[in-house]
This record gives structure tokens, sequence and C-alpha cells, in this order.
DNA sequence: TAACTACCAGAACGCACGTTCTATTTTTAT
DNA sequence: ATAAAAATAGAACGTGCGTTCTGGTAGTTA
């Protein structure tokens, strides 16, 4: 179904007038914001737009359009600290519930959750202390992902770049002017990767 | 002013039918949904919240109700690039329109700005190619704060944290093992104080 | 007791606003 | 060129819904 500039615009109308006002316009007032002749023709065009399913409309109720839930925020939950030890504890004892998202920062809202990281261990990745990781749960990595890492003999958590090379696991810093990081397979456990790195700054 | 158990519920399941259906409801559905006996005890309770400023009302017109507006999302506009030479450019010639985000990142909303950071030049301050920085104007730093200094001899811009001293200013990178830079004040410039920093990873 | 306030009922009024109908113009397709 | 489809105009109809008025009751204070 295509839509015309005309509809594009009523769209935009209307996504505004709501903003603004906290209720949807009448015909009228379409009419009148878009600079139209007639209020018929208003109702044309919002026919158009409920038929693409960009819209909807509830029958004689005034003002009553409603837009599609144009996705908004996300919340993510805090699942603990990331220097934690044994596995990454998902057992929120001191849940700190959730860090509330726009899309602008995180794309696909599936399997997140946030670490507040503590202490200066990941100041390697360009990680500091009171930062929040938003992770996201993931089975398996690819090669150039940038994952949290459990090192299992050192019982420490790292953030590195991820890349399966043979025989063994290339871990790379973020920061470029540190070295890579050579080991087995068995000796990390992923623990997800990681989609976004906020800090607040008092 | 106070208000009772009635109003605040009455507040809520307006709150809720705008979250379901896009619009605010009529005094009938508010009277139906809340086992309310008459329109006219509607009007009246709404007479109460609106006299508690918590919510407005259009008049004379249907679903005329207006909910205070929830601190909800912040546009902050981006004026342009870190590394950009000369003062960091407000003329916005490749404007990358704006960022949304929750008042969870940013607690107070007003003279935001966004900056992209390009290189690595502040890889001192734990910021990366490609994070945004998100910043706050202001007319003066008070000690402790974490500015955007522009260091005008050399033409660099970096993020330091401030502290006034007698005779200087001493500039703190946030990797406590770096040691801090004494610069004369009148060779720098305050850009603004950082709010937060966000990096999001491909 | 009176007086005042918060809360409640119901009905009537009338404008706001969605709907529908007819008719004309412009654009696109063949 | 001709037909079909999309877009435009205006007006009339009828109902959805805010508003207002005139009543009422229960609890509180003096």
């Amino acid at each position: 179904m295509q839509i015309s500039d005309k509809q594009r615009e009523m769209l935009a109308f209307i996504e505004n007038f709501v903003e603004e006002n906290g209720y949807p316009p009448t015909y009228e007032e379409i009419r009148a914001g878009l600079n139209i002749s007639s209020k018929s023709l208003v109702n044309y065009h919002l026919d158009v737009l409920e038929n693409a399913t960009l819209l909807r409309r509830s029958p004689n109720t005034p003002r009553g359009i409603r837009l599609r839930p144009d996705s908004d925020t996300v919340q993510v939950p805090f699942v603990g600290k990331i220097t934690a030890a044994a596995s990454a504890n998902f057992t929120d004892a001191d849940k700190r519930e959730a860090i509330e998202l726009t899309c602008d920062i995180v794309p696909n809202r599936a399997n997140l959750y946030a670490f507040k990281v503590e202490g200066d261990t990941l100041m390697d990745a360009l990680v500091n202390d009171g930062d929040i990781v938003i992770m996201q749960r993931h089975d398996r990595a690819e090669n150039g992902d940038m994952v949290a890492v459990r090192l299992l003999e050192q019982n420490a958590t790292t953030l590195k770049r991820f890349y399966r090379e043979n025989g063994h696991v290339r871990l790379q810093p973020a920061n470029p002017h540190l070295s890579p990081l050579l080991v087995k397979p068995e000796a990390i456990a992923i623990q997800g990767k990681v989609v976004a790195v906020i800090r607040q700054v008092a």
C-alpha cells in the first residue's frame, strides 16, 4: 500500500498534535493545521491511512484516532555487578530495578540486561568504575563481537572483542594501544554481547 | 490541596485509558470504568483534579483531558564533532539531528547538547572513537566538574576533571593512572560540563 | 441546632464533531 | 484519447459528549 506525501504529512501532524496536547486532533483541526480545504478530504486521507494500518479509528468517537504505538522506550533490568565473584549472578540480590532506555541507544530490545561496573578492572576496555554496561544474552559470539568474557582460571570478567582463530580465541582490548590476549576456548565463558556503555558523570 | 482516594483512582484510570487507547476517555467512559453513578460526579472529581493541577481540560472538547506530561524523554541535539577545529562549531553543518534520551540518563534537561567523538585523542578520558558525549552548557565550572576543555595553544579539546587552584587550573584525567595537567586559566576555554558518555557497540 | 463542606443523582441543553452524500477536478494508466 | 483511479469541495445530518442546573445526603465544626 502506497501513501502520498499529503498523507505522510497528515500522519506527522497527528503525531505532533498528540505529543503537544495529550489527545488526538479532530478532523477540523487537521484540516486547519494542514490548510486542507474540506473535512471530507481529511476523512478521505484518514481512510487511506487506516487502510494502510498506519492508524486506527474508533467509529463515531470524537478524537478517536489512535496511532500505532511507536516503539518508545525499553526497561532494561539490572542483574548485578560485573566484578561479582563466581558467575555473574543473575540472582539479583541488590536489585537496582531497571534502567529505561530509548531505542536510539539500544536498537533491538530482546534479552537485554545491564551491569553496573565496580572497580577499575575494566579500564583497558575504556570502561570506568560506575559505568553501566548494556548487554544482550547470546548463546554464542560471532567474530568481531564485543563480549563480556569470564576468564575461568583467574575468576575475572573482562570486556573484549572476540575472534575465534585456529585452535584458540583472541581477545582484543578496545584500546588499540594494548595487545590482545590469547586463550584456550575452554578457559573462558561468554556472558553476552556488549550493546552499549553508559557513563553518567556526577 | 488534598485529593481523595476516588480521585487518585480516577487519575490512574485515565492514565491507563490513554496508554491503552491512544486518546483520553469521555466522562461517560470514566463513569462506567469506575462504577460511578453519574456523569456530573465525574465532572465534580475532575474539577478537583484540575484544581490540583494534576490534569488540564480543554473546554467544550470531547476527550479534552490532558494529563500532566510525566517526564519521559529528552531530545538532545547534536552540534558537531569534538575534534572539529577552531571552537567547537555550533553551526551544525552536518546536523545529525538529535538523540533521544530518558531521564534515567540525563537528570535535568536544560541546555543539553551532544558531541560525537572522532579519533582516539580522548582515550585518556576513557572515551573512544564513536562515543557520544552528552554535555550541558554552563557559564563556569565548579571544582570537581568533568568538563570539555579547549586548550587554546594546542587547538585541541579534552575531557578532564576541573580544579581551580592557586594561580592555575589542574586538569585531572578520568584514568587515575595518568597524571594531571597544570595550565594557566587564560590558556583554556570551558566548553561545558560532561553529563554522560554513551558508547554503542556495533 | 445551624451552617458549612465534601460527595452524590439525574436530567436537559446544545455545541462539537464524525459521517455520508453528491458532484467536480486532477492525475495515472492503457 | 478515453477510462479508471485518486484527490477535492461543500453541505447537511445526527449523535457523542461536555456543561449546567436543581436537587440530594453524610460528615464536621461551632
